[in-house]
DNA sequence: CTGCATCCGATCGGATACTG
DNA sequence: CAGTATCCGATCGGATGCAG
């Protein structure tokens, strides 16, 4: 017989639920992959990288997200009008779930993934360079 | 400047985005949540956790699991009918992107999360037993 | 009882056009 | 370039029904 695994603590409601509240949306994650990975940071940029993404909605996206205290615009220019948009401490603390989620897909879907069709580690995908410097970024 | 993060092999297409294909979709995860952490494994138990889950959507959702072979039936028995599920190997790999989220909410909503409104890590959620016997589950 | 199916109103997301 | 406005279809949530 499986037995649940319970935390040392009692949760009063459940964290993941809680977290799913805002990151649990359509897209949210990856305007958050956008930011925090690909350093896409400005409006059409993200309308680009995602498509199928409608204005509208990464709109309401991006000021969930900056409500919740996980983005905040870091850089605005106008004439032209430019916005630029970072993480946050909050936001950058998301990027694990999304290596989590790009190590599944790495394993899980690689022929969807990868040219050849090859799964793969993270530890392959992102080799931690230990010589020399360590600095990945 | 901040450069983009990039893996040591092209992806052809964004594993966090293939990924959340199948995990993206409401109240996924927390069924994944039911049947692997907490062992909650029967449809009415799954309802009974999820106030706000219909049947209706439960049904959907344990139907695509199933199909995307993150969950299998793993005990049925007729009159009464009782079905259990349970996790396959590529559902048990989704159980480190949930702790991710049970990190990130027990840091980041501890007044929601904890009776105490004290954020925790996950190193003091499940403490790590390495005397005598390290089995947890 | 349990595991669904059906119907329906509400909400959310998508397409397109438009504004400062 | 960064967003809004409007319209519409898809999906969701809630109630109810039903068979095994």
């Amino acid at each position: 017989m499986d037995s649940p695994l319970l935390p040392s603590v009692r949760f009063q409601n459940c964290p993941i639920r809680t977290s799913l509240g805002v990151l649990g949306k359509r897209w949210t994650l990856l305007v958050l992959r956008d930011i925090g990975f690909l350093k896409v940071d400005r409006f059409n940029q993200i309308l680009r990288t995602l498509p199928g993404l409608t204005p509208r909605v990464l709109a309401m996206r991006l000021r969930e997200l900056e409500q919740e205290g996980f983005t905040k615009q870091i850089e605005v220019q106008k004439t032209p009008r430019i916005v630029r948009w970072g993480l946050t401490a909050k936001g950058e603390d998301t990027l694990p779930i999304l290596m989590g989620l790009i190590g599944f897909g790495s394993k899980w879907y690689p022929e969807v993934v990868f040219a050849d069709s090859q799964p793969r580690t993270p530890e392959e995908l992102f080799p931690k360079r230990v010589k020399y410097n360590p600095v990945i970024r």
